[in-house]
DNA sequence: CGTCCTGCTTAGGTCGGACCTAACTTTAGG
DNA sequence: CCTAAAGTTAGGTCCGACCTAAGCAGGACG
């Protein structure tokens, strides 16, 4: 455990015990779902494995979901804050494409690849799967109010229309993560797998789609 | 055995009867989330003002959303559907403007209109703008299954990314819409100016986007 | 034509998450 | 020291989700 003394104003003691409480109820909680499941485990059953009060994990989390995303307010901002602040000059979509690029070299575990009993315990949950989708919708509104405050009036659709595209994309890109990896796949072989995803995801959002036809054309019935 | 008839559609006293039920209790569900707000009323006061037991209104609706929004099920479907449908050699974007003309047409309500009050109570309602959410997500989902159905197996992420794109417009023009709504648009103007909107925003789907800056130019002007 | 099966409805209850209040404890600061 | 502030605590309320067993009425069939 490793304490950033970038500040010496915040590291009082006081501060320190309610990270240390946070963290260790945080443990406790991620080990309890991972072994009984979310639903299966109650608030009082945390506050107690915890040694603390029901009220201090409310406290802490206000949603129980909160106790699984924790990261939420990172994946909300991260796409809106690179794009936000991109050097004056660089495209939207360029910044989107660097900022997956950086997070995918960092092994930033948000893009999706959380590990596979991760991914199950989410989708074993409803409430989980509707907090990942509120995370994922949040996300492309941080985006839209970013380029809409930065638009012309008349460019705000086009505005919402491009965040909305970004973040959909992203959001392709965290749900084919997870296939992967509860299809098994490895993590550095899934970190390749999602780097080529990404450039043919990307790709797609500047191809001319209005031909577009999946459907199997009739001709060979081999 | 086989003559089991048990589902004669629209007929028989039975399914009127609990069509009625039904009916009365979304009725009065929704006088009462108009006057008071969705917060505030209890599943026991639209069931004591229904006349009917709490978990009759359970029965009918399994989540006190579904009081709200109980056209999920045609929102969620009917994008992916007349996709599914199109004819042979109407490609997917096309199908996908087709139908947003064909409802607009139709003059129906859920592509966003639904009306001010409604656009207001359910904005005051963070349980509501989740589930709002979570059909949304839910259309993208059912379009990219019939896509993904529909493509060959090396199309899979475009197929998902396509999906993304045409449902993440929808989503677009629904808020759009909304906005317009709170703005105090007269409902024929917004039909006018919501066909508009679905125009301007689908051709951005086949833009070449990789350009896209939006941000005020310093006035330099070379 | 009556009987039985089906399935909608009902009453009364449990469970757990969200939230509230008032108080207790400890730290930081004057 | 003493106080203000912040974190934590206990005890409780409220309500949505869910359960069960019983009640009741419509429709199918002998």
């Amino acid at each position: 455990m490793e304490t950033t003394r970038t500040t010496e104003s915040t590291t009082g003691l006081r501060e320190r015990k309610k990270r240390q409480t946070r963290e260790e109820i945080s443990a406790v909680a991620t080990a309890l779902f991972a072994e009984r499941g979310f639903e299966q485990v109650t608030i009082a059953d945390v506050a107690a494995a915890a040694g603390v009060a029901k009220m201090t994990v409310t406290n802490h989390f206000p949603l129980k979901e909160d106790l699984v995303f924790d990261r939420a307010e990172h994946i909300v901002r991260g796409l809106a804050d690179a794009v936000a602040e991109r050097p004056r000059g660089e495209p939207v979509l360029a910044a989107a494409r660097r900022y997956f690029a950086a997070s995918l070299a960092a092994g930033d575990p948000t893009l999706g690849h959380l590990g596979a009993s991760f991914a199950r315990m989410v989708e074993a949950s409803p409430a989980l799967v509707a907090r990942e989708r509120q995370i994922q919708d949040q996300r492309i509104e941080a985006l839209a109010e970013v380029l809409v405050a930065q638009a012309r009036p008349d460019e705000e659709l086009a505005a919402r229309v491009i965040a909305a595209q970004i973040g959909g994309t992203y959001r392709v890109l965290y749900f084919t993560a997870r296939r992967m990896l509860l299809n098994g796949m490895p993590a550095p072989e899934l970190a390749d797998a999602l780097g080529r995803a990404a450039h043919r995801a990307f790709d797609l959002l500047t191809a001319d789609l209005s031909g577009f036809d999946p459907r199997p054309r009739l001709r060979s019935t081999s």
